[in-house]
RNA sequence: CGGAGCGUAGCUCAGCCUGGUAGAGCGCCAGCUUUGGGAGCUGGAUGUCGCAGGUUCGAAUCCUGUCGCUCCGACCA
């Protein structure tokens, strides 16, 4: 492609809007332009890294058994109220889009497409003869964001591959699910990716495991943690984690109110008590849906909502207000305790606050806590569960290990679906037996814009881009200098020629610039190797060849130079 | 959803408080010079000041509404 009739200009400046180093560098490089909030033109540069990065996908789907589809983004209502999603991902949610058409009836554009496939293979399946199946797509995906942020990091249209697989059984749903993950695997090892692939929630999908595949970067929205001793791995959002023990009282002390002015915050609490943080106790109240909830968890650690919520399977869960707790509990916000809520309270307790003797919570009175509280003898014995944040430091729940944390952009989410879409719609098949049996499903989701722009938050300097060959947009710039000279116009174009017939693609940067505008714009695009041309050398018969990571470049012949480009690009 | 901010030239922004009919830098166009990391000089073009009302002799500026964009958000007991 000649430079000189591309669309996509360099901009100079940073634009406002970028809050994220892909943001800015998609922006300043020409690669896309914001056309609304979280609506984005993909220009010409970035449709071709990724088409790349949709063939590599492709690939990997098809050789993991996967045939490919496409489905329509435009869905009718009736669909969404059949597997019982309507009102959530509408009312409750707000997460798709939805309008009325002239006639009167609701459509939606679809954010994800479990209702569309179970209705295309509940019309296909019959048999267990017709077992498994897998499909796939690439297509354009609608959420209506709460908040789009990040440039195609966090979208309200976006590019996406789901697949959804089919089978007679659990055994079966293990085997696709174990394909598609071995694909997963092989997608971010061929597109170079720094990654890790965490147990995860899955989330308003549903179903029973999941996994997502995490790019890792600092500016990652997600958190993830992982062991430094075995395998484990899991989002912040999942993981489970082993609390340092410490030894009981051997006895019972009478439980005390004590007085302590505003002390918010268990490590100045602990400090004023004279005891352990890990002897304090933070009680959350929340509202799930019709219910109040108090959620204790030991002073050293913080609730995690998403495990209380899929124990409680609410579809909202939030704190309650300041006036809510007032009414509550009677004291001010940070006085909360489990003992005298009213009666319509639900009390939950991390399992960790449990096993200990005379531990503190608050008093449900301002400024008052209790000390030496004791379960059984003081409340009784809340409902037990994991509802506590894992967090670095942590023991690992698998090993005796401790977790890291890191950040991470999910880029792959897969999962075992079971039957709640398949039996919610009647996706059914005979057996052996001639009996009716539910298809099990799992489905296998991965962001390829957001592929795109997680490359480049891991992989950029502060010039620009710096893509891999395997998705960069051209393997080569050819940027020759001193084209108002002849010789090396001539030799420009016929290098540019023979390079195209070689199969190795290449952008052309025809512009008559003058040197530091074209090596600017060449770090800042990020093709993997610069070709230059110039009076000098043309004078020493070589051309000069630099990778986008060599600081200096360096003097081949032209048939060195494509050899290199073969190597380097894998041709 | 709540809170806040911003919409002025292609881009980044000043001007607004204190009303008098619009500016800078970069970019763009022409010419000359220059020519290996965004060069210099000279000349030039460019705006429904987001939109709609209102106040006023007069509105980018004040008021109201509206649309768009951006940022922040339960201080975890």
């Amino acid at each position: 492609m000649r430079q000189s009739r591309h669309v996509g200009r360099t901009l100079r400046e940073v634009p406002k809007d970028a809050q994220t180093a892909a943001h800015s560098l998609m922006l300043r490089a020409g690669c896309i332009q914001q056309l609304s909030a979280g609506v984005y033109s993909y220009l010409p540069l970035l449709h071709r890294t990724l088409n790349k990065i949709a063939q590599i996908i492709r690939e990997e789907m098809t050789r993991a058994g996967s045939e490919e589809l496409l489905m329509p983004a435009l869905q009718p209502r009736e669909l969404w109220e059949e597997s019982g999603r309507w009102e959530r991902y509408t009312a409750v949610d707000g997460i798709m889009f939805a309008f009325k058409d002239r006639r009167g009836s609701t459509s939606c554009l679809g954010p994800t497409h479990e209702e569309v496939v179970t209705e295309i293979l509940r019309r296909e399946i019959n048999s267990y003869k017709d077992l498994p199946k897998c499909v796939f797509q690439i297509q354009t995906k609608f959420r209506d964001e709460i908040r789009p942020r990040f440039g195609l990091m966090r979208a309200r249209e976006f590019i996406m591959k789901d697949a959804y697989s089919f089978d007679a059984d659990d055994a079966g749903l293990e085997a696709s699910y174990e394909a598609m993950r071995q694909a997963y695997h092989r997608i971010c090892q061929r597109v170079g990716y720094k990654y890790r692939a965490v147990e995860a929630d899955s989330g308003a999908i549903g179903g029973s495991g999941s996994s997502e595949f995490m790019v890792l970067a600092d500016t990652g929205e997600e958190v993830v943690l992982f062991c430094d001793r075995c395998e484990y791995a899991a989002n912040q959002e999942k993981a489970a984690s082993k609390l340092e023990q410490f030894a009981p009282d051997t006895a019972q002390a009478p439980m005390e109110e004590v007085f302590g002015e505003g002390l918010i915050g268990v490590e100045r609490l602990a400090k004023f008590l004279q005891i352990p943080v890990w002897k304090t106790t933070k009680t959350l109240i929340y509202e799930a849906d019709e219910q109040t909830v108090a959620v204790m968890v030991r002073g050293d650690c913080d609730v995690n909502e998403i495990k209380v919520a899929n124990f409680l399977g609410c579809r909202a869960l939030k704190l309650a207000s300041a006036e809510r707790i007032k009414g509550l509990t009677g004291a001010e916000v940070g006085y909360a305790g489990p003992i005298g809520l009213p009666a319509g309270v639900r009390v939950m307790a991390d399992q960790d606050v449990n096993g200990r003797v005379n531990f503190e919570c608050g008093a449900n009175k301002t400024n008052y806590h209790n000390i030496n509280v004791n379960f059984v003898r003081d409340l009784p014995l809340p409902e037990f569960g994991d509802f506590k944040l894992a967090k670095a430091g942590d023991g690992c729940p698998h090993c005796a290990g401790r977790l890291q944390a890191a950040r991470g952009i999910e880029i792959g989410h897969i999962f075992k679906l079971g039957t709640k879409y398949s039996g919610a719609m009647g996706c059914t098949y005979l057996d052996t037996n001639g009996k009716t049996r539910t298809v099990v499903m799992g489905c296998y989701g991965i962001g390829v814009s957001r592929m795109a722009a997680a490359w480049i938050e891991q992989s950029h300097d502060a010039k620009g881009i710096i893509w891999s060959p395997q998705i960069a947009p051209y393997h080569v710039h050819l940027t020759p200098l001193n084209l108002e000279d002849e010789t090396v116009r001539g030799q420009a174009e016929a290098l540019y020629e023979r390079l195209q017939s070689e199969g190795i693609e290449v952008l052309y940067d025809d512009r008559p610039l003058r040197a530091g505008e074209k090596f600017s714009d060449a770090d800042l695009l990020g093709l993997p190797i610069r070709l230059t041309l110039s009076k000098r050398t043309v004078e020493a018969g070589q051309i000069e060849f630099k990778r986008r990571t060599d600081a200096k470049p360096e003097l081949l012949s032209a048939d060195d130079a494509i050899a290199r480009i073969r190597e380097i690009c894998g041709l």
